[in-house]
DNA sequence: CTTTATTTTTAGGCTTAACTAAAAATAAAA
DNA sequence: TTTTATTTTTAGTTAAGCCTAAAAATAAAG
């Protein structure tokens, strides 16, 4: 129905819009895909041509109800094939990614519904993040980022902002993945990093890796 | 490494070069491919200067040693996912080709790996198609068409030549599957149509079906 | 309110992988 | 061995999706 390439400007999209709200900036695209601004002028054209945003010369993209719906639904089917790596390959969470951008773009809703109940309807992925359902709906769990709560607070962590292999390896090291209780000892207010406590263990994040960490507070 | 088309042209080679051997003619490859002459001529003369085939012209292409093994792990992932999507998902046999021919191109060895091990490293596909193994080595099977068996010989249905999914209905609602013990009753000498015994039914197969289906006389 | 800087768009090109139409080579028939 | 038919290749287009360079619009400074 779609091309790889009309999907993932699609997807782009979807992200930057939940990120900052209003149009998206042709530059915000561009970068976000590692492409020239006049590479997305032309697509966002064609997008508009179609339906699938809105667009007025100079002032940015939003997309339609069926341009958000298109975009989940590349989203679901991502999340989804990341679960079945993980869950049922043994990948580890910071080797999937790569494989799930290539496996999002398979055409056939059948597959996905009936991956969906194989996996068993996963409500998250393996980053933490909601998987949209059938119907591109995403519903938003109550989480902030570990840099936003205070001395002394507890967290559980829910997921990651990024989720680069160097960030989630370095989580790895430090023994911290989903549902990993944090508490926070100390917060520099200088610079923003923390000393955290996970299990028995106390160190220092800086205020990149607290930045980057979803927590829900208990 | 290779793209789409690069990969589904040598596809198509490796498999014309097993139906008969020596070089595949232009036509031959744009008929299974459902392209024009013109564009084959393009292709494989890009696909020999990459060495992946020999080629002269007007003389058709052959697989080099490298075109093989791409070819191969080709089919290979072709028919792992195929296994994956009956196996794991519960589609019918008559449902995975066309999914299975966007999956074959999903880059990533180490996902390869992975599907054969959690698939228990399967040696024939749902259709009785032997899957290659990782250095695109394809052991060769005993087997024979139905309709060069004999009356009153017995046969065991390992795999089908034709795997439309129109065939494989036809062999459902005949409750011929891989591995049915099948009993030739009687052979018409003019126009290769067979009574044959299947369970407890008997009944007439045209010489197209028995020319689509594979079996290893018993 | 100009001037300068930044962002965005247009114009023109490139590559891949198709196509049609015409030419050239090979194979088959007379 | 000519003539005819078939197969294959070449030449020239097209569309998608990218690029660079230049122009136009908008935003920020002075
Ligand atoms: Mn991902
Ligand atoms: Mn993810
Ligand atoms: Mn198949
Ligand atoms: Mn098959």
């Amino acid at each position: 129905m779609f091309t790889l390439a009309e999907e993932n400007y699609l997807k782009a999209i979807f992200h930057l819009e939940h990120e900052s709200s209003g149009e998206v900036s042709t530059n915000a695209i561009a970068e976000s895909m590692e492409t020239k601004p006049s590479s997305v002028t032309d697509m966002i054209q064609k997008l508009a041509e179609k339906k699938l945003v809105v667009y007025k010369r100079y002032k940015g993209a939003q997309l339609t109800e069926k341009g958000k719906k298109i975009a989940a639904n590349v989203i679901r089917k991502h999340r989804l094939w990341e679960v079945f790596l993980v869950e049922k390959l043994n990948f580890h969470w910071d080797e999937v990614h790569e494989i799930a951008e290539q496996l999002e773009h398979i055409q056939s809703e059948e597959l996905i519904t009936r991956l969906d109940k194989f996996l068993g309807s996963p409500d998250f992925d393996p980053h933490g993040d909601p998987i949209p359902d059938k119907h591109g709906v995403l519903k938003r769990t109550e989480k902030k980022l570990l840099s936003e709560i205070e001395k002394t607070q507890k967290g559980v962590c829910v997921g990651v902002k990024e989720s680069s292999a160097d960030f989630l390896q370095y989580l790895d090291k430090k023994k911290i993945s989903i549902g990993t209780k944090i508490t926070v000892l100390g917060k520099e207010f200088f610079d923003g990093s923390m000393i955290i406590q996970v299990g028995n263990e106390q160190f220092f994040i800086s205020k990149t890796v607290a930045e980057n960490l979803f927590v829900q507070t208990l």
